[in-house]
DNA sequence: CCAATTTCAGAGTAACTGATATCG
DNA sequence: CCGATATCAGTTACTCTGAAATTG
């Protein structure tokens, strides 16, 4: 017998990515005009500079056909700049440009702030435990358990 | 000056959830030939019988809308049948059907699977913080933090 | 020749905004 | 008349599968 508790934590993810979405979609429509998809990939290049669309893929889960659809979006908007890695010349490496830096800084203090009001019930200790729980839930959903990336 | 750590629970849950909707999306084409989308609906009525569009839109953080665009295909295909609210005649309150109890009962054992692969490296104590971290933070979500709610 | 990366093209899913009608 | 519900219609956002070219 599967208990409702089971499941529970698959469905509360869910929901909660669906109420944060729904409010950063709102808050971004003032500042920039970027996108929640698009605000995502700039905030993942902040953090890791000189990322490959392949790269930006994997940590996002998302297929690499996905990831250049935005990428290609940002750098003709100037918001990104792409490179050909020196040691292989098929690699295209992306950076901010001082203007998605900008917008960034614009734009990341209310993210900041829905956060904050999102786990304004939530202790420092137990923020600490979740981040950790959902770090290890995504590293083996990346190892891509038995579905998508089956090993043959 | 803004932290890589502070932010990392909006875009983590995204990341998480887009992995976990990537498995599901996988393993419910075996099975029944249901969506994500109403997969979610179907094991959100049999967790809770008898709500309403409104209800059902309201507890998935979604627009009345968009669930009721998944509540009609539900119905058409024989999973969900709905009745007037007999202490209020414009209220139809749904249920699952016979037979989207039988596909509920072969899917969810692959759900609950991919639960349990995805947390195999995380504690039941940890796994109870999380849920109830990730509860407040949908109960603040669901009261519309400053955004798509705004109190006049 | 093989594995990884990039990227074009087309398709499908999922959610939204706007507007209308009904019920209490 | 107001508030909540249901629902039609059109649109936007997001991700996928398939296929082709390139690089090491």
């Amino acid at each position: 017998m599967i208990r409702p508790a089971d499941l529970s934590l698959i469905h509360l993810v869910g929901r909660v990515n669906q109420g944060i979405r729904r409010e950063m979609r709102f808050r971004l429509a003032r500042g920039g005009t970027v996108s929640v998809q698009e605000y995502t990939a700039l905030a993942l290049l902040r953090e890791s500079p000189g990322l490959s669309n392949a790269e930006l893929a994997r940590r996002s889960l998302v297929t690499p056909q996905s990831m250049i659809e935005i990428l290609v979006k940002l750098e003709q908007r100037g918001l990104v700049s792409r490179e050909v890695d020196p040691a292989h010349g098929r690699v295209l490496r992306s950076r901010l440009t001082a203007h998605a830096e900008g917008l960034l800084d614009k734009v990341e203090p209310e993210m900041v702030a829905l956060q904050e009001e999102m786990l304004a019930d939530v202790s420092a200790e137990q923020r600490e435990v979740i981040l950790d729980g959902l770090l290890r839930a995504m590293v083996k959903l990346s190892a891509g358990l038995a579905g998508s990336t089956r090993a043959e």
